[in-house]
DNA sequence: GGACGAACGTTATAACATAACAATACCGGC
DNA sequence: GCCGGTATTGTTATGTTATAACGTTCGTCC
């Protein structure tokens, strides 16, 4: 599906590319980018530098096919990235899962706030949620 | 007032901690823990070490007169740290001045996402917008 | 004044990220 | 084909942010 975007985009998904993100995919959950580096080392049966992995990101984040989670320094691929979206992220701070969430109305409020309050220009947002998800919350009485 | 809160607590606004604080009030905009470093190390005409300033941080944060701008790795400071907040940051990529905007609505409707939709139980929200403040934001014709 | 815990000093290193430049691959026109 | 320009990758080095581990000091309580 990204191939087919990047396609339709003109850019390229070049080997690199396709490795770290479906690294991501595999992975499941929210990698370091070193964690990343030493997968696609094993994978590829030889040295990965830095900068292969964080390349790859830097494509990958602005293609919208991954976020980055600023609150953990770690890499996540996107459920929707055929569109621009404002999203949420709820990181479990137990399993470090996260689950990525639309929600215009943050989005909405935030955008008011910023220009009723403060005149700021938004260009983006950050909106990260640490708690424990459905799996790892132990059931209420 | 720090102090005086820290005495209502029962906790120690100590030389280091109040020093960092000072510093950050004085910078007036988000500062790198390394900056804080070499400003300690000037006022005290000493070495500083990172943990005296990380650890200093730490108290800081978890005393509310500090937060962690998680996607600049910066520290500001708190404008009211007598209460817990629900609270929202606009960064300037401009000037890198931050302001701290509290409002409820926006962590009431993440509350709302995380019960009603995922099941996820908050114990922290992260909310930084990136943009560029008014002063930076050339007039409207 | 000794036991205890909190805070601090010191050294080392872990973890995250980018600069700079050389080499190579890809793709259009000729 | 092959040339030239551009995008991408390789490589080396280094910059930036943060913490581990352990010993020392300091204040306080009895």
């Amino acid at each position: 599906m990204a191939t087919l975007l990047c396609d339709e985009r003109g850019v390229k998904l070049t080997t690199a590319r396709r490795q770290v993100l479906e690294l991501l995919w595999e992975s499941g959950c929210p990698t370091g980018a070193y964690e990343l580096i030493e997968a696609l080392q094993q994978r590829n049966a030889r040295p990965v530098n830095p900068p292969t992995v964080y390349r790859a990101l830097e494509f990958l984040i602005t293609q919208g096919f991954v976020h980055k989670l600023e609150s953990r320094n770690a890499y996540v691929v996107c459920i929707h990235p055929e569109r621009r979206h404002a999203c949420i992220f709820f990181i479990c701070a137990d399993c470090g899962v996260s689950a990525e969430l639309e929600d215009e109305r943050v989005a909405d409020l935030i955008d008011e706030d910023a220009n009723d309050r403060l005149g700021f220009h938004v260009t983006g947002r950050v909106v990260e949620v640490q708690g424990t998800c459905r799996q790892c919350t132990p059931a209420e009485p």
